[in-house]
DNA sequence: AGCACGCCGACT
DNA sequence: GTCGGCGTGCTC
């Protein structure tokens, strides 16, 4: 009896300890969603789980009411949240992990640096074809609903959909009734218990699969039969000879496979294919194609280096030996590229990796083409203009590790490689390496060496015109710093000179904004076969229009900016929010006919510039005429078939544009660099103009540049024309360390966006007042309105923080963090959106 | 960031 | 009278 008993209890209280046990071993995984909300979010783990989930990879969880997001596994463990109930985990996705625990702390950092959620930088850092989101579907669940008097036409005709296919999508539904009443019937056929909503989660991606052609399998390395098929089509030459071409082609592509389209355009039909396939003689089959397969087949040895370019390559290296970043000061054309080439190659060698980033633009242009063909299919290039599936597989390529090399802009540094050994920051100066549109708001070039940091490799920051900070930074021992102040084959740097255009109106020595100097520089160069680049700085035709007699200036509705006027498309445009009108014939304020421009633009130097030189082939190169993907690769094409004499562009040409037959540069008007309302107006002022003027005389002869302004006295156009890199600098970081602002600062920018300007107001004014006892008059500064006080029709305000030297920035972040929380903690506050940019350019 | 719930203007 | 505008609150 006592036996039974504590034998019950025994099994009772084994039970109990069995449950415990599991109640105790219950895990939990930390998830990060694509949502702008802090941390991750926990989802608990059933033991199938548990026994597949992994780090880094991609699921798919319930998140609010139905929806299903994608997201990413943080971490696994076993503190049961005790605030609220966790949901489980909807489905994995992949097999094994699509991100690296070094992308997961990377990403963190990044959050953390730049005072955004995980989840905003994981929307941004990862392809969007790869973040699956829900679908809703249409299920039938009572198809013997039978009192249909009472449904509706709309319900009646969603029915009967549904009783011939179980399932339709909500978007088909609405299809079959009208887009409006959709959802108000499909909620009364919920209602009336005869359907049900479903999330479904449908893959974007799609692999390319195309028709590829190979001599038949059966008749490979079997001569007799090959012979015997060969025979046979004595009486059809087309086949025979077609046959015999596809050995002799399959010989030269060695390994690599034959699409029937590439087979076409060698001469064979698609007839004849089908006919040989018929016969057995070669045979069809379907292979994924890849999107970022690379064309380059020949691969070059790397040129030998000049003896300056080795002396600094011998520099950079001993620099690396103590330093982990290094600036690369080169000119335009010292051969800066070739002595990248050659570190990356030792750096493969090492089996290591490289990354290389470079401004969006240059991308596409001849730097990467070089790259290729040195290291050929080991290369692997990003662009913002590839599409979905692309990314996808540029993504599952270089977690595969098939790169050695990774080019791209920004966005690359997000890609999912390992064991880097260098990272290349080329045109380190570059502003495009931030990003400012949507968050993170990262500057690209910080983030590399911090990526370079996490994975023990070296950080190189290349420019001709290195930025006030990494300057610094190197002068003052942080970094290496190497110089190059010598063109490749000693050709001197282009003669800049300056031309006064007050002088030249009041002399008349101009017609519109082509001054005769300038005019008769391009025609000299037009006569000697050499092409032409003029910049300037502004698109469009002329940026504002206005009122002869009103003096009326037709302005966005939207925006606080003035429309500019394009000719091309005879159109006012808003450059901030994309409105556009068609030109009004007369004047909206008083009628009146007469209108007037006033400021130039690409357009009206074009058309200036085809009128003094009508034979000349003009093009322009703006974003207005760089629509479309190849839109960049037909201009450079163009140019370098010397099909164009003549080309006016926006910054756009600064970047990547080199040519040997390129011997002149024009500046059509420099004055408004210079007047920008910034503290960075005069260091990208000069940086920009030797820019330009280092697309002159790259190659065979010194080049020429002519800069024309109204204040050709000014210190920095001054400088540009004697290439006084170092003064400049001089005089930059003189009036930084005055005013306080980088590198003798770290800047945090609050910027506040709200459609109402009292309530915009009032919430800046308020943190202001929250921040106030942390911070000295000088460090923090605003709420102001920028220059463009509302943009998209929302107003925008200003505030800066200064964090000085001695103080800690990720203090400082914590208490923006806190005080932006306490903020929100009142309603009417909470409306206005509020943006941290840390390290604002 | 989405998405649902809830309270006030312009329409059949 | 409704439809639908977007203000507000919540999501593991």
């Amino acid at each position: 009896m006592l036996n039974y008993l504590s034998l019950n209890t025994s099994v009772a209280f084994l039970n109990l300890l069995a449950q415990y046990n599991k109640m105790n071993t219950t895990y939990f995984a930390e998830i990060i969603l694509p949502l702008s909300l802090d941390g991750t979010f926990t989802y608990h783990l059933s033991e199938t789980d548990l026994q597949q989930i992994k780090i880094g990879q991609r699921v798919s969880v319930p998140f609010g009411t139905q929806k299903l997001y994608t997201g990413i596994v943080h971490s696994i463990h076993q503190n049961k949240p005790e605030l609220y109930k966790t949901k489980a985990i909807h489905a994995f996705l992949d097999d094994e992990p699509l991100v690296t625990q070094t992308q997961i702390n990377f990403w963190e950092w990044i959050a953390n640096y730049y005072v955004c959620s995980l989840g905003d930088v994981f929307r941004n850092a990862f392809p969007s074809a790869l973040k699956l989101e829900s679908q809703t579907f249409v299920r039938l669940i009572n198809p013997n609903y039978e009192t249909i008097e009472e449904l509706n036409d709309y319900e009646f005709l969603v029915f009967e959909a549904l009783k011939l296919r179980e399932i339709i999508s909500v978007e088909e539904a609405a299809l079959i009734v009208d887009d409006k009443s959709a959802i108000p019937t499909l909620k009364l056929l919920i209602d009336k218990g005869i359907i049900r909503l479903d999330e479904k989660l449908s893959e974007k991606y799609t692999p390319k699969i195309d028709n590829y052609v190979r001599l038949h399998p059966d008749l490979k390395g079997n001569e007799q039969q090959f012979m015997e098929v060969l025979n046979q089509l004595s009486k059809a030459p087309k086949q025979r000879e077609a046959l015999l071409q596809l050995i002799t082609l399959e010989t030269q592509l060695q390994d690599k496979l034959l699409k029937v389209a590439d087979f076409v355009k060698q001469g064979a039909t698609n007839a004849v294919i089908k006919s040989l396939a018929e016969k057995g003689a070669v045979e069809i089959y379907q292979n994924q194609t890849s999107r970022v397969e690379n064309e380059e087949k020949d691969i070059t040895e790397i040129s030998q280096l000049t003896l300056k370019q080795t002396e600094a390559f011998n520099q950079i290296k001993e620099e690396f030996k103590t330093k982990s970043t290094v600036l690369l000061h080169g000119v335009t054309s010292s051969g800066k590229t070739e002595i990248y080439l050659k570190l990356i190659e030792q750096v493969i060698a090492k089996r290591n990796k490289v990354l290389y980033l470079l401004p969006e633009i240059s991308v596409t242009t001849q730097i990467v083409h070089r790259i290729k063909k040195h290291f050929g299919d080991k290369v692997g290039v990003y662009h913002s203009k590839f599409n979905q599936n692309e990314r996808v597989e540029l993504w599952q390529k270089t977690l595969n590790g098939d790169f050695d090399i990774i080019i791209g802009p920004r966005t690359a540094l997000f890609l999912p490689f390992d064991n880097l050994g260098l990272v290349i920051v080329d045109e380190e100066h570059e502003s495009s390496y931030k990003q400012m549109d949507i968050k993170p708001f990262f500057h690209a070039r910080d983030m590399a060496m911090l990526l370079g940091g996490m994975m023990n490799a070296k950080t190189l920051l290349g420019s001709a015109t290195p930025s006030a900070e990494s300057y610094y930074n190197a002068k003052n021992g942080k970094y290496g710093y190497i110089e190059l102040n010598e063109r490749f084959g000693q050709i001197k740097l282009p003669e800049i000179n300056l031309i006064d255009l007050k002088k030249a109106q009041k002399e008349k020595e101009i017609t519109e904004d082509i001054s005769h100097t300038l005019r008769d520089e391009i025609f000299e160069q037009l006569n000697h076969k050499k092409q032409v680049i003029l910049f300037q700085n502004r698109r469009g035709y002329a940026p504002i229009m206005e009122c002869k007699s009103c003096g009326h200036t037709p302005e966005c509705p939207n925006c606080d900016v003035s429309l500019t006027y394009h000719k091309f498309s005879n159109q006012l445009k808003c450059h901030y929010c994309g409105y556009a009108q068609a030109k009004p014939l007369r004047c909206v304020s008083c009628g009146s006919h007469e209108l007037n421009t006033k400021g130039i633009g690409t357009e009206q130097i074009e058309q200036q510039i085809q009128t003094i030189f009508p034979e000349a082939k003009v093009r322009r190169m703006d974003v207005d005429a760089m629509r479309g993907k190849f839109a960049y690769e037909k201009l450079i094409e163009d140019f370098e078939n010397k099909e164009i004499d003549i080309l006016i562009g926006t910054q756009m040409i600064t970047k990547g544009f080199d040519f040997g037959n390129v011997n002149f540069v024009g500046v059509i008007r420099a004055d408004s660099l210079l007047n920008f309302p910034d503290f960075r107006a005069h260091e990208k002022a000069f940086q920009l103009l030797t820019q330009v003027a280092g697309r002159a005389g790259r190659r065979d002869e010194q080049g020429k540049v002519l800069i024309q302004s109204f204040q050709p006295e000014h210190q920095i156009l001054q400088n540009v024309t004697t290439y006084s890199y170092a003064p400049t600098m001089k005089d930059i970081l003189y009036e930084r360390k005055e005013f306080l602002y980088p590198p003798y600062s770290r800047l945090i920018k609050l910027r506040f966006k709200h459609k109402n300007k009292e309530r915009l107001d009032k919430t800046a004014e308020q943190l202001v007042i929250l921040l106030k006892s942390n911070f000295d008059a000088r460090c923090l500064l605003g709420p102001e309105a920028p220059s463009i006080g509302r943009i998209n029709n929302l107003y925008i305000t200003d505030v800066m923080i200064k964090i000085r030297p001695n103080q800690s920035p990720q203090k400082v972040k914590d208490l923006i963090r806190a005080k932006i929380n306490q903020l929100h903690t009142i309603a009417a506050f909470r409306s206005v959106r509020i943006d941290v940019d840390v390290d604002p350019v």
